[in-house]
DNA sequence: TATCCGTGGAG
DNA sequence: TCTCCAAGGAT
């Protein structure tokens, strides 16, 4: 570390630690104990996902499944069920697949190291290191989108912050550290900063406790930093849904295990399942087209809506299931097909 | 290492 | 309307 960035480093930890007493983020539902379990969960719900979209689906979890072992003994189609609409649907089955494995091999109790963790479905590194901050205080580091944006900016580092800059960010985060105590505090503190004040666009500079050794608010480069990462082309994907109902119920299909919306319910994709029902010949009422977008791709979705007057059995169709209206709702679909559902009721 | 995997909010 | 991406991990 060059002198610049010594003195940018000087008091890091204190400073996040104070603050974070001060100004930080104290009243949410996974904050103030030690117990693994709700931090294990909040942190999975986390990933890529914000605070303020976790919340509902948290408080749902944890009054369905109060502890690992309830979680563990639920089938995985229940847990997708209250998953759904909370997107990245691996983490759900890895949740369920960690649940079981913390049952099945450490007797219900959760690694107590991060290292530990690690090695558990769906805990990459920086999430073991967060819980094990919170629940063990353990002196480990995180990185997650804030601590880069926050690192990034503090010590003006260049580049797209994967690979190689993501490897330094990491030694950067450790060297950092605490000395000892305040684990939960300053991890907590970091995310804060980075959540609260210095954000993506516009941050918060005067209030912020790090403004002072900031190279790049030294520099002007606050709002430029980190280099973004390049602008990927958007495929285009297209799929017609069937929506076949007599009234009361709507036809669902279980997807394939893995891939988008892996294990969800959905609406049945194209229009093959009708000639085995001798349904070639139905009327159906084209309904308005609407586009969903992922990550990497746009979805172009052409929804046709079927009437028919009795539903035809589901003989030697596996995954197929007729549920009532009703029932669809709490089933867990997919977001674009939760919203077909809710603007077709009564049709 | 690069790609895949959702959804919604912010600007 | 469009772009970017949020408490990332698995493959």
């Amino acid at each position: 570390m060059d002198a610049s960035k010594e003195a940018a480093a000087s008091g890091f930890a204190d400073r996040v630690v104070r603050w974070q007493r001060q100004s930080g983020r104290h009243g949410l539902p996974w904050q103030g104990g030690h117990d693994p379990y709700p931090i294990w969960l909040s942190e999975i719900m986390l990933q890529q996902t914000q605070v303020a979209t976790v919340l509902p689906y948290f408080h749902r979890f944890m009054a369905r499944f109060p502890d690992v072992q309830a979680l563990a003994a639920a089938p995985l189609e229940e847990v997708l069920a209250l998953w759904a609409g909370l997107g990245y649907y691996a983490r759900a089955r890895n949740l369920h697949a960690c649940a079981r494995q913390v049952v099945a091999q450490h007797g219900g109790r959760f690694p107590r190291t991060a290292a530990g963790l690690a090695e558990l479905p769906g805990i990459g590194r920086s999430t073991a290191a967060a819980i094990a901050a919170f629940a063990y205080g353990e002196r480990v580091a995180i990185l997650d989108g804030n601590v880069k944006r926050v690192l990034c900016r503090h010590f003006a580092i260049e580049g797209v912050p994967v690979g190689q800059v993501e490897k330094s960010l990491w030694s950067l985060a450790e060297s950092l550290l605490p000395e000892r105590q305040d684990m939960g505090a300053y991890t907590q503190g970091l995310m804060d900063l980075g959540a609260t004040l210095c954000q993506r666009g516009r941050p918060r500079c005067e209030s912020c406790p790090l403004a002072a050794s900031c190279l790049a608010r030294r520099q002007g480069r606050q709002e430029s930093l980190p280099t973004p990462r390049p602008a990927q082309t958007q495929r285009r994907r297209q799929a017609v849904f069937l929506l076949l109902t007599d009234g009361e119920h709507v036809l669902l299909q279980r997807r394939p295990p893995v891939g988008i919306w892996g294990g969800l319910l959905s609406l049945p994709e194209g229009l093959d399942l009708l000639p085995r029902w001798g349904l070639s010949d139905l009327d159906l009422e084209p309904l308005p087209p609407r586009e969903h977008v992922f990550t990497h791709f746009r979805l172009e979705i052409r929804p046709f809506l079927g009437r028919v007057e009795a539903m035809p059995p589901l003989a030697g169709e596996p995954g197929l299931l007729w549920l009532s209206l009703a029932e669809a709702r709490t089933a867990g679909v997919p977001a674009p097909v939760a919203r077909l559902l809710e603007e077709s009721a009564g049709r």
